[in-house]
RNA sequence: GGGCCUAUAGCUCAGCUGUGGUUAGAGCGCACGCCUGAUAAGCGUGAGGUCGAUGGUUCAACUCCAUCUAGGCCCA
């Protein structure tokens, strides 16, 4: 018989090899099929609910590793507050309707929007979002999800379409919802207005002109202005100043005349320059914000402009007086609805000037009429100068012409109708924002916004539940039609607005409200997408049995603060007067390896399925928790290696512990607490600190500490010291000795325990090693997040000032080495010199020492009154004896038992009993 | 251009917050060594940082202030 086989030696069919790509789908399968996710609804039915509610993603392209991260974090959420005993329900949503899909499939279809019926076009749409959402779906369960798969939240189901109606008209019935006018991107060949993302900028020449606006009731006294686009003259009131810089009032003489021209003081050379033929002279100089109300004429229509300040005015061209025309350009457009000036717009669909420009300019295109107006100012000898410029100007991404920006008729909702920014200011102080910091981008980005405009002149979406009077043109916002139109859309979808006939809309007797005629047409825009998701509290929380309203939680990236953050809010004030969301947790962007944001045409995106494939969706989910997501997150293939890395450390502690406890059944041979040896005790003291310290973490959301603890814990706790001491116990003792089963209770302890801890984050591991701890039987995902026990911080007073010490005597072994004394540490014998209170520390671990030490003999000696200038000096030799073949200490008992003469007195000693040949044979 | 934010070893993170003060820490990785009874593992020792740059406040700054640089989100 050899000896070996007398040891206890690790037996664990829980592999090294994590293979995770092929295992995680098997483990997935056999989760789906024990329908793990009601089986976990069933068992915390009743207790108190925790809902966080998803942000929905964009129903388009394969997930991104941003919507990884976002999702895994959720999960992380999900999984951690379901283990604490919460009903955590996640219903996952999807962002179905808007621009993504409706560019995607003109661009496959190949057609223009007045090519093609636009409910043929919607159902086109539908099928396409259809298709991508089971795609996504495919893609977020492989990363461990758990939700309600298979009933998602989609913002075009009938029944929440139907409720973006009735949320609509809420906020219609309490004053919110006005028409107004706003500059968009029209395409004048089209004759459509386009999203940012249709407008493609390009190099285009246009007439650079410099303008004099007659300054009022002040002969030769003249305001000038620079622009490149002279058709937007008709529009303009105003002219922006910026309110810090210096004006100069100059003097200068034009074809003979005396006039003077205000403009900014920094650009009066470079005007100079290229305006200005004779001498000029500053008369006086006054700051921007002194300009402001000074009124002018304009050059050729019977109005007065008058002085506005702004900020984004610039000093790098033209001449710091800028042309202001609300109603074609987004900077004049927010300064006019600062200073309340009118929004002039006198461009038809086709780019043709209205009566409004003048009957003279009235049925030209915009472009073509640049040099009439160009002529008009010269003849009335306000043109100061003209030349070209090349810049760059937006151009529609379908027919390649420069488009123009025009202000529409378009639907609003007010921010500040009943103080709803002041109330969702105030609601904005009452969510805890994580980080903490993030509540200030919250709220400054609130103060400054402008008021939500809903309508969109689209085709795949909800409609504007609005009636025109076809007489008077009165746009009509009746609760009754808003009724009618919502019962419609839940039952046949938000396409009945442009299927059904106008009479199923209208009430009966139906009149105009201003001129009595019973005569309306729909209106053709649909609303932003931006209220669809804004409304999902009321679609989803409200309307869904399991959930609940307010949110716990809401959990997106930093761009939501502007996006859904702020929608979901603002719809919810005007709704409820109430925040939908208690707290809100914001992360970063996922970028490269050097911070740098990731982008096709850079190379450097990487592919979260790649991931899954390579790695495993573990690695995926273990990068998540160690990032930290307050600020960007980083990823790259070495970042991937690193994280590969930590999760084999962590498999390998488990799976020693694991092969050590193959052999032990917790029930029957459990050791009391009471009556573990001390190092244990100790162990088992130290886990409840781990289990303390990852509970907090987890609690702050503070995964990334989740990740270092559990690393540490399992580097430097459990693999460098206390399984590494436990070896010789494990392996030499008798295998039902009181000593290994002592050990064997705790190693239980701590697997069963971390591996619940790490639950939330490795699904897939967790679960594997679930099944392979002695007596589990169910699904790791039923079982509680670990409740600390009782510290004993005198035990880890006492044990750390014994790893103290050990630290040095392990300096002096390895010294030895290097000198080729000994190799193995358990060749070595080691003395202590050191003060008598040291000496007693320390002849307390009894026998014990030599395992800590992992050597084969400890001598203690305590230091004579004079020679004790070191605290501790520690003396390593070769172990005396010789060497067991057994445990491999050395000993001067080997060779004194007759019986086995190769043993020391100890293995000898555990031979007697019955030892049972481990090998198979 | 504006608002908000970030910058500490090769990597991921501590420390820094209205309270500035001994040689700035950890894990991983790396180098070297040991072991071969956790073995495509385990243990030990060690080398790595002018704390993004510059200037300022101070007896003293990674920590406070200013500017700059790089990067991010949002807006223009």
């Amino acid at each position: 018989m050899e000896y070996k086989d007398t040891l206890n030696l690790p037996k664990t069919s829980f592999k090294m090899k994590a293979n995770l790509s092929q295992k995680e789908p098997e483990i997935l399968k056999n989760l789906e099929e024990q329908n793990i996710y009601q089986k976990i609804r069933d068992k915390y039915k009743g207790k108190p609910s925790y809902i966080l509610h998803d942000g929905p993603p964009y129903a388009n392209g394969d997930i991104h590793v941003g919507q990884a991260f976002n999702k895994i974090m959720k999960d992380m959420v999900i999984k951690y507050k379901t283990m604490k005993g919460f009903d955590a329900p996640y219903v996952p949503g999807w962002d179905c309707h808007g621009l993504p899909i409706e560019y995607q499939l003109f661009k496959e279809l190949g057609v223009s929007r007045h090519q093609i019926d636009q409910v043929k076009f919607r159902k086109k749409a539908r099928n396409y979002a259809n298709k991508y959402i089971e795609r996504q779906k495919k893609e977020f369960k492989r990363l461990g999800i758990f939700g309600e798969w298979n009933k998602p939240y989609l913002t075009m189901d009938f029944n929440y379409e139907a409720e973006i109606i009735r949320d609509f008209g809420r906020l219609a019935k309490d004053g919110y919802i006005y028409k107004g006018k706003k500059p968009v991107y029209w395409c004048i060949k089209c004759e459509t207005a386009l999203a940012e993302a249709e407008v493609e900028y390009a190099d285009k020449t246009s007439p650079s002109i410099w303008i004099k606006f007659p300054v009022k009731n002040k002969s030769a006294a003249y305001i000038l202005i620079w622009t490149t686009t002279p058709w937007t003259i008709p529009a303009n009131v105003a002219v922006a100043v910026h309110p810090e810089f210096k004006y100069a009032f100059v003097k200068t003489s034009v074809n003979g005349t005396e006039q003077v021209l205000v403009m900014a003081e920094s650009r009066v050379s470079a005007v100079a320059d290229t305006c200005l033929s004779g001498k000029y002279e500053i008369l006086k100089t006054v700051k921007g914000k002194d300009l402001e109300n000074m009124e002018y004429r304009h050059p050729f229509l019977d109005r007065i402009g008058k002085v506005v300040i702004a900020d984004y005015v610039e000093m790098d061209e033209g001449t710091g007086c800028v042309h202001t025309a609300p109603g074609h350009g987004t900077d004049d457009y927010l300064t006019g609805i600062k200073f309340n000036l009118p929004i002039l717009s006198p461009v038809n669909n086709k780019g043709e000037f209205t009566e409004e420009a003048g009957s003279d300019l009235k049925g030209q295109n915009v472009f073509e009429s640049n040099a009439k107006i160009i002529d008009k100012l010269s003849s009335k000898n306000l043109l100061l100068h003209e030349d070209k410029a090349q810049h760059s100007y937006p151009h529609c991404w379908r027919c390649r012409e420069p488009v123009i920006f025009r202000a529409t008729p378009q639907w609003f909702m007010s921010v500040d109708k009943h103080k709803l920014r002041e109330r969702a200011l105030a609601a904005v102080k009452k969510v805890e924002w994580i980080p903490s910091r993030t509540m200030n981008r919250m709220d400054a980005m609130l103060m400054n916004r402008p008021d939500w405009c809903l309508s969109r002149q689209r085709y795949w979406g909800v409609a504007i539940p609005v009636l025109y009077c076809t007489s008077c043109e009165e746009p009509i916002l009746d609760q009754r039609v808003i009724g009618n139109v919502a019962e419609l859309v839940s039952v046949n979808g938000s396409d009945a607005w442009f299927e059904v006939d106008i009479e199923k809309i209208i009430p009966e007797n139906f009149t105009c409200p201003k001129c009595g005629k019973t005569s309306f047409e729909k209106e053709k825009d649909i609303i932003d997408v931006w209220f669809d998701s804004g409304v999902s509290h009321e679609a989803v929380l409200k309307k869904r049995e399991n959930l609940s309203w307010p949110a716990d939680l809401y959990l997106e990236g930093s761009d939501q603060h502007r996006g859904w953050f702020q929608t979901s809010l603002l719809a919810s004030m005007g709704l409820n007067n109430k925040s939908c969301y208690r707290s809100v947790l914001t992360h970063g962007f996922v970028m490269d390896g050097e911070g740098k944001k990731m982008s096709k045409s850079v190379g450097n995106v990487i592919d979260p399925q790649d991931i899954t494939a390579k790695y495993g969706a573990d690695i995926l989910r273990l990068w998540v928790c160690s990032s930290d997501y307050r600020d960007d997150i980083r990823i790259s293939d070495d970042i991937l290696r690193h994280i590969v890395d930590a999760y084999r450390r962590i498999r390998n502690t488990v799976r020693f512990i694991l092969g050590n406890i193959s052999d032990f059944n917790p029930v029957k041979d459990r050791i009391a607490h009471n009556e573990l040896t001390e190092i244990d005790k100790w162990m088992s003291s130290k886990l409840q600190e781990l289990i303390k310290n990852v509970g907090d973490a987890y609690e702050k959301f503070a995964f990334n500490k989740v990740y270092i603890l559990l690393g540490n814990f399992c580097a430097n706790e459990l693999s460098s010291f206390y399984l590494d001491v436990l070896k010789d116990r494990l392996y030499t003792a008798k295998k039902d000795s009181s000593q290994r089963r002592s050990s064997q209770t705790v190693l239980y302890e701590i697997i069963e325990n971390i591996t619940r801890l790490m639950c939330p984050v490795l699904a897939f591991t967790s679960e594997e090693i679930w099944k392979h701890i002695p007596e589990k039987k169910d699904s790791v995902f039923l079982a509680e997040f670990p409740i600390p026990g009782k510290i004993s911080k005198l035990l880890h007073q006492k044990w750390q000032k014994m790893l103290n010490i050990r630290e040095k005597a392990l300096k002096i072994i390895e010294e030895a080495r290097e000198k080729k004394l000994i190799g193995n540490s358990l060749e070595a014998e080691v003395t202590i010199h050191c003060a008598k209170e040291t000496a007693e520390f320390l002849e307390g671990f009894e026998e014990t020492l030599t395992l800590i030490f992992i050597v084969s003999k400890v001598n203690i000696t305590q230091f004579l009154k004079t020679d004790s200038k070191e605290e501790l000096k520690i003396v390593v030799k070769r172990a005396s004896g010789e060497k067991c073949v057994r445990c491999w200490n050395w000993s001067e008992s080997v060779g004194k038992n007759k019986q086995h003469p190769q043993l020391c007195s100890r293995c000898a000693e555990v031979m007697k009993g019955d030892i049972q040949c481990n090998s198979v044979c």
